[in-house]
DNA sequence: ATGGTCGGTGTCCGA
């Protein structure tokens, strides 16, 4: 089973590119965030056409928006408001006789890394804390889960272009980077996309649409993740990160995702 | 140290 993550910064803007990244990689799962559109507008029928029959998604006008396109069928299937917010940063899926996907928009966080100065950043560590204490209640499970999407934090020395000089930058600042290895102990998580690369690899899912050239520093950061829980670690095949579809017409700044599980 | 660019149904805000 193919899996991907991709926050696709408007899905109808996009739908040209995602089809050619189905054409190409053909995942049986298609996680998006950033739909910007409510249900009602949802391109469902250009999904179905494509193969993605069942789905789940979870939108608002303009901003945030998830969902879960899949080939395989689920007969179960949900969303969950966190910090009290209806703003659709989460839809899950239980696939039939597989996985349950929880597939998040975690915010991502303004620009002043402190929460008694700047309300989205405290709005993002709430929300993680909130993941922390829901992933800490299913520990113990022997349960196959993927958790993925995206983070909006890049947690290691190798997932940004240069430590040092985002290590006050919002999405890789210390205070991020703890809670998130907070909420995969707590959760028992494995970090796939890590698992099946070297630690010290660069990888990156992300690059700013304010450079006038993306490839000239390669200034990229991983934000896109996609975890499991230890009984699908024995599952896990390959990962590709697309880096070419940061460099097709009309991008997203994100790349898709993808992992492989047997 | 600064400012740079996207997308939405917008004339600013969030990323």
């Amino acid at each position: 089973m193919k899996i991907t993550t991709w926050n696709v910064n408007s899905v109808r803007l996009r739908l040209p590119l995602i089809e050619k990244f189905i054409a190409k990689m053909e995942p049986d799962v298609l996680c998006l965030q950033e739909t910007k559109v409510v249900d009602d507008l949802f391109p469902a029928e250009a999904f179905a056409n494509l193969g993605y029959t069942h789905q789940k998604f979870a939108g608002m006008k303009s901003y945030n928006g998830v969902a879960i396109l899949s080939k395989l069928p689920f007969s179960t299937s949900g969303k969950m408001d966190w910090v009290g917010k209806e703003d659709c940063r989460h839809v899950e899926v239980t696939l039939d006789g597989g996985p349950e996907i929880h597939n998040f928009y975690i915010p991502a966080g303004g620009d002043v890394p402190d929460p008694a100065e700047n309300d989205k950043f405290a709005h993002k560590l709430g929300f993680i804390d909130e993941m922390t204490t829901w992933s800490a209640g299913l520990k113990g499970g022997k349960k196959k889960r993927i958790i993925l999407g995206d983070f909006n934090i890049a947690p290691s020395e190798a997932d940004v272009w240069s430590h040092k000089q985002l290590l006050k930058v919002v999405s890789h600042t210390p205070i991020e980077v703890d809670r998130l290895a907070a909420l995969a102990k707590a959760g028992d998580w494995i970090d796939a996309v890590r698992h099946l690369s070297s630690e010290d690899e660069k990888l990156f899912s992300w690059w700013s649409y304010r450079a006038r050239d993306w490839t000239a520093a390669d200034r990229g950061r991983r934000l896109d993740h996609i975890w499991v829980s230890p009984a699908l670690k024995g599952s896990l095949e390959f990962v590709d990160i697309l880096r070419e579809a940061r460099g097709w017409e009309t991008p997203s700044d994100h790349v898709p995702v993808t992992l492989k599980l047997r």
